[in-house]
DNA sequence: CTGAAAGCGCTTACAG
DNA sequence: CTGAAAGCGCTTACAG
């Protein structure tokens, strides 16, 4: 009864009318449900006549197929899940374009992505086990990883499709997309030396992460391919005030830094602001260029030279790559990705 | 004979055993699936006895339900849809904080969120068309509502749940959250007031968009409370050379203000930059309070007093106000909440 | 190339 | 309180 009030609806063209399913397209196309299946979802097996009739009956009916159902039937669930970051985490992660890009990739190769969020008291990979047990998506995005991370060892161990935002430490080959950090701050240094630099410095995180050791790495090897002396690296924890406090220490140096490289813009802000403070000009008297690019960056007075990270690119590259495990090519592969030096005043001022 | 295997790995406990299904619960409970259901979904209706047995027999088997299958049979997805906004789109929204308590507020109703983005051509609700089409989700989080928002026509058509995070002209009512801004406003107007100024400006954006006009109401409501005289408002688009024009032009009034509010804090960076430029000290000589307390304002210089958007309390809100909807309360309510102003030194510098 | 049928793993009346 | 059965809307071998 319901059916027929429905199919009334449908045909009448009303756009209240309940959805249809395969079964209406079906009847409507004069074949079988499998065959409308076969038609959206393999094409070449069936004849082009019908072909034609089908997708105007489904156009008619404005047909969509229920995810629920696919996703019963085909064992998929057409999701990818991640996980979101703590929001007091102090991440480098622009959420906005990597979330962006990865929902606009993920929708042309007909996914969607599904966050969610660590709950009180789980350990690190529970909501992944769970997310797995319940069927409730192909694959993951992970990003934040650790060096040595439980979530990596865990999917791998389970043969779980995933992809990585930055790498970490497993005897096993996985995929994972990372910034080649170490690109980045060569980047700075050759900008700067070009700009008539010599006596560079650079603000650093505490030994032991990966992302800060390896922009540091990239800064020295670029003042030694520079032929420049040996040039200080003092380490601070993340913040303005750190920042200030190892300016200070530079700027008190016999043969102060005429320009400062930082592994973050926020440490770049806190140099800026030591360096103004001793009525030193940014951009003429030191040079200072940041990493991250965050969104103030190029709103600081002066605007911050600063390394970007391309964060639509990544997303994008991540899905790609975690389509390709889906389809089963199985090619785990990995990406390092180059980040855009973006230079502004900071580093500019005049030509040494 | 795949199933026997499975078992077989079930009862060894091996870590690696295949997902169990609601099936493999009852036979091990001894009980029919329909009372596991039960069990799970409706405890009420089962003994004390079986209700213990199907919760120990789908611990041993980890048993977790197929999404798919309880949303194919139940009709329900277990998701809420959030169209993220384009990246480049100037928006006061702090992604990161929000989707992360829409996350995990979610999680605790059975739900997650599912994202998606506007594909090119596409008109504005074709997403949330297709995906109600698709059954693929259960209702809808908007953000940027619109004045006249054809999404909320759409969706109160469709009788589809959905909150809006802002509010949106329509006939009918429907379920939204907003950030009372004329609030905002007026405690930065009592805060400085309380400091001892009595001539403030305000840098607004031109009239007619919803939330600046919300803005300047409350800063003028309280300039009156306060009995003051008349204050200028000067409306430029957002950025921070909008910010310093402003402030340029309201500094060189035979009477300038000494304090300036403003709608946003990238022009509130423009207002602090241009008192600089003139020799003035922001805090001492002029006090400067922004909006939104966007992630650099605690790190400007000085540290930028502005009013924050309280997006962990908006999300949660949102969630809670659809799961409503979706347990079928039917009430359709509203909530305005209040920003906090954050005091700092933009503000404060010697009292007058 | 097409159709009939089984099956995916649940929920939901309905009997008993 | 519990079980048997139908059904959700698809996909996927398998015949023909």
């Amino acid at each position: 009864l319901l059916k027929r009030f429905n199919e009334t609806l449908q045909e009448t063209g009303n756009p209240f009318a309940m959805r249809s399913t395969i079964r209406d397209v079906s009847r409507r196309a004069g074949v079988s449900v499998g065959t409308v299946s076969n038609a959206f979802n393999a094409p070449e097996r069936v004849s082009e006549d019908t072909l034609g009739r089908v997708m105007e009956a489904a156009r008619q009916l404005r047909y969509r197929p229920s995810r629920a159902a696919r996703s019963l039937a085909g064992r998929r669930s057409f999701l990818i899940g991640y996980r979101l970051p703590t929001p007091d985490t102090w991440g480098s992660l622009t959420l906005d374009a990597f979330l962006h890009s990865m929902a606009a990739d993920a929708s042309r190769h007909d996914l969607e992505v599904m966050l969610f969020a660590a709950r009180p008291g789980e350990t690190i990979t529970d909501g992944y086990e769970d997310l797995i047990r319940r069927e409730a998506v192909d694959g993951f995005v992970l990003s934040d990883t650790n060096y040595d991370d439980a979530r990596v060892e865990l999917l791998l161990d389970r043969g779980f499709p995933f992809v990585s935002f930055g790498r970490a430490a497993s005897t096993r080959p996985f995929a994972w997309v990372d910034v080649d950090g170490a690109a980045g701050t060569a980047a700075a240094v050759r900008h700067l030396v070009e700009r008539g630099h010599r006596r560079l410095a650079m603000v650093a995180w505490p030994e032991g992460s990966e992302v800060g050791d390896d922009r540091v790495r990239g800064f020295l090897r670029a003042v030694e391919e520079a032929a420049l002396p040996d040039p200080p690296v003092v380490r601070v924890e993340n913040g303005v005030d750190e920042g200030r406090a190892a300016a200070a220490e530079l700027l008190d140096l016999p043969g102060a830094p005429t320009a400062i490289v930082t592994v973050q813009d926020s440490l770049a802000f806190g140099v800026m602001s030591e360096a103004r403070r001793r009525g030193m000009e940014v951009g003429a008297d030191l040079a200072v260029v940041g990493f991250d690019d965050v969104s103030f960056s190029a709103l600081a007075e002066p605007p911050l030279s600063s390394v970007r990270q391309p964060f639509e690119e990544i997303g994008r590259l991540l899905v790609e790559m975690l389509v390709e495990q889906l389809e089963g090519a199985g090619s785990i592969r990995s990406e390092l990705v180059r980040p855009e030096l973006v230079v502004r005043e900071s580093s500019l001022g005049r030509q040494r």
